[in-house]
RNA sequence: GGAGAGGUACCCAAGUGGCCAAAGGGGGCAGACUGUAAAUCUGCUGGCUUACGUCUUCGGAGGUUCGAAUCCUCCCCUCUCCA
């Protein structure tokens, strides 16, 4: 593909690409680049945020570049402080391992693997000794970290910084140059790394890497950045019904936003027919959501998330296949309605208290009817559909 | 090392002896409405209780008081300024 081209596939969604020139010659030179990404194994999950740099970075394998994986064993430890509003807690080594396993197969489900090299930091960082680690140090000042905007942030408003924290960027930095990066993928968090990184790259006499940074995306509240800790995320292995139901549940800017960063679909084209009126703002989101749940959970799963969703909300019916069953002895059924609701797994109802609101709001229904008395007489041998809400159901056998 | 400020529910934040299960905002949940689980509007948002009510909660441990998130003592943690 034309330099040009090219050019315009890797900067689509991306707020900054430090320096262009640079990336443009290095096009130019032909050959593979060598592209990083670097994910630290903090969480045993990952989510559609975290697949931002991902697709960026599949698209650039389709280009014909490598993609070289950091597993950010050794740093997780640390706790990466970017865009952290507080000290972000250490993990041990076993959790690490474990999360860094689960990791891999996620990533697999956006990046080409064979076009990945994947290296454990650990394998280099943890042969550091003191000495080195204190050469490490004088590449950079105090003045500079504190530049950061989340450390000035957390600085200016008194929130601890731990020294340690200062020590997770020039690992990362590091890293780059261990694996001699053409170019460093990263959130916009991540941009002082990624810029420092250039300067050990050019004391160790390499070729600094271009940074490529990316958005950080929001999450399904359309406001704070996607994260597992503000329970505002999709994670790729949830269900396709969950994956389809959060994605409709976003706004239609927010669509726009994840088309871009989350798809290589056409974008301008997508943008003219929703002005028009020839696409409908639904039919685009309901897309979206097939596209994603697709990519992660298959394409049959993901049909019939969009099936049962459209059954469950357009025609306002439950979809019959997908709804739980549980079994309850007749014995063991409590006769107060919140308890019930309470005792049946899978409807999402933390406390008796939580149960009785529901029952006060006109949220509960047995058998499609608003139930708003408390007492409930269920009989033994009969099937119950118990619906919370429009979107928490389950059958209740009663034995 | 010295001086000062602060730690409140999922998050931010008000409250400085009883009217505090604790304002307000965010988030979450529910209802109405809708092309959608969008937007908007309304309600709810510690546990137990049919209810009256009751129990636990404001960094931790003690104490004062009829009564403490609020006052006192010690401890832990964070920040600021000075060294």
């Amino acid at each position: 593909m034309e330099v040009d081209q090219q050019l315009d596939v890797i900067c689509r969604g991306t707020v900054d690409v430090i320096p262009r020139e640079e990336l443009a010659e290095k096009l130019k030179s032909g050959g593979s680049l060598r592209v990083k990404f670097g994910v630290d194994p903090t969480a045993p999950d990952i989510h559609l945020g975290h697949t931002v740099p991902l697709t960026k970075l599949r698209q650039l394998q389709d280009l014909g570049h490598t993609a070289v994986l950091i597993i950010g064993d050794f740093t997780a430890r640390i706790g990466d402080p970017s865009g952290r509003s507080a000290t972000r807690p250490q993990l041990d080594e076993a959790a690490v391992r474990a999360a860094a396993e689960t990791y891999q197969d996620q990533v697999f489900k956006v990046l080409d693997r064979q076009r990945v090299e994947v290296h454990y930091n650990s394998t280099w960082l943890a042969g550091l000794d003191a000495q080195a680690m204190v050469r490490l140090g004088a590449q950079t000042t105090v003045a500079r970290m504190l530049e950061r905007d989340d450390f000035a942030k957390r600085y200016r408003e008194g929130v601890a910084i731990g020294v340690h924290e200062f020590l997770y960027p020039l690992l990362q930095a590091h890293d780059s140059v261990e694996v001699r990066a053409d170019i460093e993928l990263g959130g916009t968090d991540q941009t002082f790394n990624l810029l420092l990184a250039r300067q050990l790259q050019k004391a160790a006499g390499q070729a600094p890497q271009v940074a490529v940074v990316l958005p950080l995306l929001e999450g399904t509240d359309g406001v704070q950045k996607m994260s597992k800790s503000l329970g505002n995320q999709i994670g790729v292995s949830e269900t396709a019904e969950e994956i389809f139901g959060k994605v409709m549940s976003i706004s239609d800017d927010m669509m726009l936003r994840y088309y871009e960063l989350l798809t290589t679909e056409d974008l301008a084209a997508l943008r003219a027919g929703l002005d028009s009126g020839s696409q409908h703002p639904m039919e685009a989101k309901k897309n979206l959501a097939e596209i994603l749940a697709a990519r992660f959970q298959g394409g049959d799963a993901a049909a019939g998330a969009r099936a049962g969703f459209e059954q469950r909300f357009q025609k306002r019916e439950i979809d019959a296949d997908s709804i739980p069953e549980a079994v309850l002895a007749r014995a063991d059924l409590p006769d107060r309605l919140p308890q019930l609701l309470r005792a049946i797994d899978g409807l999402g109802v933390a406390s008796n208290s939580d149960g009785r609101r529901l029952v006060k709001q006109g949220a509960v229904r047995i058998d499609g009817e608003v139930v708003r008395d408390e007492e409930v007489e269920l009989s033994a041998g009969v099937t119950y559909l118990i619906q919370v809400g429009k979107r928490r159901a389950v059958r209740l056998r009663v034995s």
